[in-house]
DNA sequence: GAACGCGCTAACGTATGCAATCGCGTGCCG
DNA sequence: CGGCACGCGATTGCATACGTTAGCGCGTTC
């Protein structure tokens, strides 16, 4: 069915096909336009992409992976449900993970980082508290540099890993009132932390910053669970 | 090409392909019969395995996920390598992680797996020292039994994945001449202290355990280096 | 009227053919 | 004699057809 003659054969890019249906799934399910529980099938969504099965099934199989998806006993893939247990599970190993990265970061973050986390506090700063959007972006971009100043690949692909499952539950920390504001405060300290070369005191403030973020997220849950039973 | 009659059709089992193509390529990298960098093609592969390019390339893609390969610039799936750096990064982490597990397993391992981890401290005991494939077996299964005892599957699933790429360096700790030994009394240690509900004790036996088999594997690594130089 | 069995259909695993891309070699031109 | 450009071969990405299996509904029989 070759119905991609839109694309000139100039464009020497042309994204492969399996990438975009991953991205368009993933966007998809991030934004609950899928209930947890409803069965993903090939076809159906090979079509609704207009592509064949072929990249359709690769871009499943990744999700399969990151825990978006899981396999139904006799139903093939299903949205994965996040429970309050598997909650817990994530942050009591989050919170191991973030903790090593900031003292890693602590220890050995270039200088050119730490402006770099700086110049990002100063945005979080100037940013109101209802544009939730940014501040998510401007939050993930200060994690990451935190990641990577820990100069540790599998610590990175570890934290971004149980990060993916929380898109799961709808809203993130920056739904609550308070969260922005205490954030901030935290990521100031953080960096402060870091700054001095003070692992122990960054490794506290990391906690004590996914320790916040857990109870936020379980509330957060716990509401909608009641909502449900409504 | 329907080349498969050689099955009886009462053979329901019958292992999905894409699975036996797995199986079979990451056995043969972890026999190191393909050299770090070797090129993966699917054609070849799946002429070797005498399947199709589908389920081979679908093996291909779960092994570059897990880290056995990479993709190398201009020349598709290789081999992954494995440097010193590699190691201190992996051993880095998997310290904090087998630290965690521990201390969780001390926490609230039942009366049934402490019971599993002693019979296997036995059977560690009454295997000859020389008998090392029985000796990884069992070092595998006290760890799996640890691991689970955390009760946390994130935990569990980031713990598989760092022990994988270590398959990329050739032998194992126990290839060590002082490590069975060593390995058992600190995993009568670890139990000890898992049964006495002793976290600290439990996480500081872990955390001693990895760096000895952090500095027998760098150790290996090197040697292997200066034999490669000569 | 109920229970069991048979066939139909939906879904996925697998095979294979086709197309697009990229590296590399060769030939031509400056 | 060297560099650039064109073309060819290798390799992977994508599409699609086929086979197989399992679940479900309908019919038949006791």
């Amino acid at each position: 069915m070759g119905v991609r003659t839109e694309r000139p054969p100039t464009s020497r890019g042309s994204t492969p096909l399996a990438r975009q249906a991953y991205t368009r799934i993933r966007d998809a399910i991030e934004r609950h336009q899928y209930q947890p529980g409803e069965r993903m099938r090939e076809a159906d969504l090979a079509k609704s992409l207009g592509i064949s099965r072929t990249p359709t099934r690769d871009a499943l199989k990744q999700l399969e992976v990151e825990g978006l998806l899981e396999a139904a006993p006799r139903r093939g893939l299903v949205v994965a449900t996040l429970d309050q247990q598997h909650l817990t599970e994530i942050y009591a190993l989050r919170d191991v993970l973030e903790a090593l990265a900031a003292r890693l970061a602590a220890r050995q973050a270039s200088e050119a980082e730490i402006s770099t986390l700086r110049a990002n506090l100063e945005r979080q700063a100037e940013t109101s508290s209802d544009d939730i959007d940014a501040l998510i972006r401007l939050n993930s971009q200060f994690h990451n540099t935190v990641y990577r100043a820990s100069r540790n690949r599998y610590l990175v692909d570890a934290l971004h890993a149980l990060q993916t499952p929380l898109a799961l539950v709808p809203g993130t920390t920056y739904s609550d009132p308070g969260r922005p504001a205490q954030a901030l405060r935290q990521h100031q300290r953080l960096v402060d932390a870091i700054e001095q070369r003070d692992q122990d005191q960054a490794e506290a403030v990391a906690r004590e910053h996914m320790r916040d973020g857990e109870r936020i997220r379980l509330q957060r849950l716990a509401d909608l669970a009641d909502e449900l039973d409504r």
